[in-house]
DNA sequence: GCCGTTTTCGGCCCGACTGTTTTCAGTCG
């Protein structure tokens, strides 16, 4: 989609009015860019129904750039701005510790135009005595002149998890003063990707929390470390951010860490119409602090219920809060059941008796085991064990011609797979999809990571239209499906079939995970999809 | 350059940390 290009031509605006000073206009651009980023309707759509306007951050002279790069595919006020700046500045600016200023006096005094004419005025010590630039300030230069062009390590939603969780558990154990404790940023936001983590804690003892935190054997380098606060950067490449407050604050802090920039900002301008201030450690009336402990306290003030993390991005949901109609949180137990468990018909009758043990610990109704759609060789299972019903799925490649050929007698359920790459063939999935629902058969459009994240997007009207569902499913590489396609999903009806995509039975736990990640997308209970009401098992007790 | 349930003009978050500063500027989140 032409949704993200653009978005990376209007930071790349941002970047290149900040390094000219400007004030107020390149946060003007970010903000449309992150908008465009999060849009889930294809651009040329928008234009042609005339809603481009509709789009936060993007008012008359932005929403003119849209259309000039739609029709001509450049912006022509970036062209002139290209022409105005050697290329090679903007690196300078993504370097640690390098902003607007400091890259402005490089070029300006020292005629540094790149990292590389950065490295090589250091060598020559051009930059030594200069005001503002002393010895500690030279060698953190070099260092991030040296390591740029690494890109900067996005994880995948599922692996910043484990890490958070392991941190925030040796944190707990090593300090017996910690009173809470949570990650937040964009890991609470359930983001697809997580750039770097932001932990929240409150401890009457700071400076020993920072302590333990800076001395985690996972810690390779510590960037910053002060009273209240410290960075660090893990083994794994991880930065991660801990923030220490009061108890008193703990509420505020997290909110305030959770973000999204954006939601606080427009929380932040409601509070000041309303004559307080928000900051991260409460509110402030006249200068008077009441220190908040809870996140409700903040939205209490603001007359809004509790937004929950996964929606705060400022894409409607605080219209949402204020109109009472945000959209119910669908809780964990109303997921009766995990419907994608592969298990290798060879494992025999251990493993999957193994499988039902784990489902019944965690209260499931059904589980269900999937087989390529032909093969017949899978183990005999009772349809009922330890109160857990299995199911027996088909899986059934694109273009799903094989339908026909299996025996829905002993399936209860079809996981179409997508075509590797291109478009989806809407006839044979229509036709498919008609084939199942004749037989009474649910029929789930599933392991969708297999495909590009560029690609086309699925037929999500037809999905709807015909009663397929769309898998939701996180495995132990990340997401199956981008958050703007979940939430055009859900806008159009398409229900969701939440899954941990597990591996082995603790993979069971990520469904929790998961679900988040569809609340993300807006999901509420009765847009998920569950086996319950079909057909009971038709397979005789082994 | 955007935005408005006090506004079509005048605002636009602000606190922590670092380095080099003798009182603060720049960067970051």
């Amino acid at each position: 989609m032409a949704n993200e290009e653009l978005a990376g031509l209007f930071y790349e605006i941002a970047d290149l009015l900040d390094l000219e000073g400007v004030p107020f206009r390149p946060e003007a651009y970010r903000r449309a860019a992150r908008a465009l980023e999060q849009e889930p309707e294809d651009l040329e759509m928008l234009r042609k129904q005339g809603r481009l306007k509709d789009v936060k951050g993007l008012g008359e002279a932005l929403t003119k750039k849209v259309e000039e790069y739609l029709e001509s595919g450049k912006v022509s006020y970036l062209e002139k701005l290209r022409t105005q700046h050697p290329a090679g500045v903007l690196d300078l600016l993504r370097l640690e510790g390098v902003g607007p200023k400091t890259a402005g006096r490089l070029m300006v005094e020292f005629g540094v135009q790149s990292v590389e004419d950065l490295k090589k005025a250091i060598m020559e010590g051009r930059l030594r005595d200069q005001k503002g630039f002393g010895e500690k300030r030279i060698a953190a230069l070099l260092e991030a002149a040296q390591g740029a062009g690494l890109a900067h390590l996005r994880l995948p939603l599922p692996k910043a998890q484990l890490i958070a969780d392991g941190l925030i558990a040796d944190l707990q154990k090593r300090c017996a003063h910690l009173q809470r404790i949570s990650y937040a940023g964009s890991l609470r936001r359930r983001r697809e990707t997580v750039g770097d983590l932001d932990i929240v804690t409150s401890s009457a003892r700071p400076s020993e929390l920072i302590e333990a935190f800076t001395s985690h054997p996972s810690v390779k380098t510590v960037r910053l470390k002060g009273d209240t606060k410290s960075t660090v950067v893990l083994d794994s490449g991880l930065q991660v951010d801990l923030r220490v407050v009061p108890n008193e604050n703990y509420g505020a802090a997290l909110q305030y860490f959770t973000g999204s920039k954006d939601h606080n900002v427009r929380l932040r301008s409601m509070a000041l119409q309303k004559g307080f201030s928000i900051n991260e450690y409460g509110i402030s009336r006249n200068g008077q602090l009441t220190p908040i402990s809870e996140e409700e306290g903040i939205y209490g003030a603001l007359g809004l219920p509790l937004i929950p993390p996964e929606l705060r991005e400022d894409r409607g949901e605080v219209d949402a809060a204020l109109a009472k109609s945000l959209p119910p949180r669908p809780s964990l137990g109303s997921l009766r059941g995990e419907i994608h468990i592969h298990l290798n018909p060879s494992a025999g009758v251990e493993m999957l008796a193994k499988w039902i043990e784990a489902l019944a610990n965690k209260g499931f109704a059904y589980g269900g085991f999937v087989f390529p759609g032909t093969d017949r060789s899978f183990p005999a299972v009772p349809s009922i064990s330890k109160g857990v019903r299995i199911l027996r799925g088909a899986e059934v490649p694109s273009p799903w011609v094989t339908v026909g050929e299996i025996d829905w007698k002993e399936r209860e359920y079809a996981l179409l797979l997508p075509p590797p790459r291109g478009a989806y063939d809407e006839k044979a999935l229509g036709d498919a999809l008609h084939e199942l629902s004749r037989r009474g058969r649910p029929a789930i459009l599933a392991h969708l990571e297999t495909r590009a994240p560029s690609e086309t997007p699925p037929p999500f009207e037809l999905l709807a239209k015909l009663g397929g569902a769309l898998e939701v499913g996180i495995t132990s590489e990340g997401v199956t499906l981008e958050s703007t396609l979940v939430r055009k999903a859900v806008s159009l009806h398409v229900p969701l079939s939440v899954s941990s995509r597990p591996e082995r039975t603790e993979d069971l736990g990520r469904l929790g995970l998961a679900l988040d990640f569809a609340v993300r997308g807006w999901a509420k209970e009765s847009d998920l999809f569950r086996l319950e009401g079909t057909p009971a098992p038709l397979v005789r007790a082994a």
